[in-house]
RNA sequence: GGCUAGGUGGCAGAGUGGUGAUGCAGCGGCCUGCAAAGCCGUGUACACCGGUUCGAUUCCGGUCCUAGCCU
């Protein structure tokens, strides 16, 4: 229906992790004029392969792919980037005269590019040192009644112990000397249009084994000494955002010798099945996106009539 | 067979004569620059059968299990 909303050149496949959907792109991207944006949190950072079950080099130099290896992990990613580099690349590709095939199950990125999101700056590593500390002498409840004295709305919808966003409204506000509430009504612009189709499973029970066989084939692969490697950098720290993804933090837990290997292996299964389960209750409350059965045959015929039109329309 | 210590929700693990301990997992949900993150919510558990009691998971007796020791 893109064509119909005058919007164009676009398809997202989303769907939970291990649900196939980077092998569905990959077959489409083989049969169609397509270049692939990922939509991923933790594949834009260089050196994390096995782990994120990133494509590989091959694949790669076959179909053409976005937002990958664009970081090192000692940085952060943001939603606001990825909307805006997403959507720079649609129109890129699309003047190519391919199509744009956004895939990945970060749905807040996905959320961000459709909706828009607000101009706010950037986080700022002092800043939030200092909230830390402050956080570390009065507790996140205290900075929360901060917060309700200098956002009362924010602070309304943000719950005291949610330090994550207690601290971002509070640096926003550091930085700018503005309410986050504010500035989030003046700005949501930039919305880009385009279908997106959710693969879900419809067995969990199922997924839940794809996920921990998944889990013992990057094992298998060298996880271990991807995360080694990833240690040897001075820069990084368990507390940096590429090391929280899942699995690398439970593998460096490991190396750390805070756990044994099988109480890491077994925590990094149950941290995936966990970001699935979000991804599904993300996904069941999101009406843009169609929903389809990932185990059903049928999908792959069904996607590929989606991207032809798609394409007939661009 | 005897003695001793125990049997608490899927798991771990406190506790009390009468207000849902807690943690983990599971399940549901929230989500505006860390999102593979962060957070919120969610359980008529007290082995079984009697007895005492206004009231027993908690006290008493028995039964059945489990572990250790003894013969």
């Amino acid at each position: 229906m893109a064509s119909e909303r005058g919007e164009p050149g676009c398809i997202a496949i989303t769907g939970p992790t291990a649900c196939g959907k980077t092998d569905l792109a990959l077959i489409l991207a083989r049969e169609f004029p397509i270049e692939i944006i990922s939509m991923d949190s933790a594949m834009v950072y260089r050196g994390m392969d096995i782990g994120t079950a990133k494509p590989d080099a091959a694949t790669r130099a076959e179909v053409r792919h976005h937002l990958i290896d664009i970081l090192d992990p000692e940085e952060s990613y943001s939603a606001g980037r990825f909307a805006a580099e997403a959507r720079r690349l649609v129109g890129e590709i699309r003047s190519r005269g391919k199509l744009a095939l956004i895939v990945g199950g970060t749905m807040l990125y996905l959320k961000a590019m459709r909706e828009g999101i607000a101009e706010l700056p950037e986080r700022d590593s002092a800043i939030r040192a200092e909230i830390d500390a402050r956080a570390e002498a009065l507790g996140w409840p205290a900075l929360h009644a901060e917060l309700e004295a200098l956002d009362p709305e924010a602070a309304r919808r943000i719950e005291p112990g949610d330090r994550q966003r207690i601290q971002r409204a509070l640096e926003v506000h550091a930085i700018t000397g503005r309410p986050l509430t504010e500035l989030q009504r003046e700005g949501t612009a930039r919305a880009t249009v385009f279908d997106s189709l959710a693969l879900i499973p419809a067995n969990r029970e199922a997924l839940a084994q794809r996920i921990e066989r998944r889990f013992d084939h990057m094992v298998r692969q060298g996880l271990v000494e991807e995360v080694r490697a990833l240690r040897a950098r001075t820069a990084l720290s368990a507390d940096s955002s590429s090391m929280r993804a899942v699995g690398y933090r439970q593998v460096w837990a490991f190396l750390d010798g805070r756990w044994g290997w099988a109480e890491a292996a077994e925590r990094a299964v149950i941290a995936t099945r966990q970001l699935a389960k979000r991804q599904l209750t993300w996904l069941r409350s999101d009406s843009r996106s169609d929903r389809l059965d990932a185990e059903d045959p049928g999908v792959l015929e069904l996607l590929r009539r989606r991207v032809g039109r798609a394409l007939d329309n661009s």
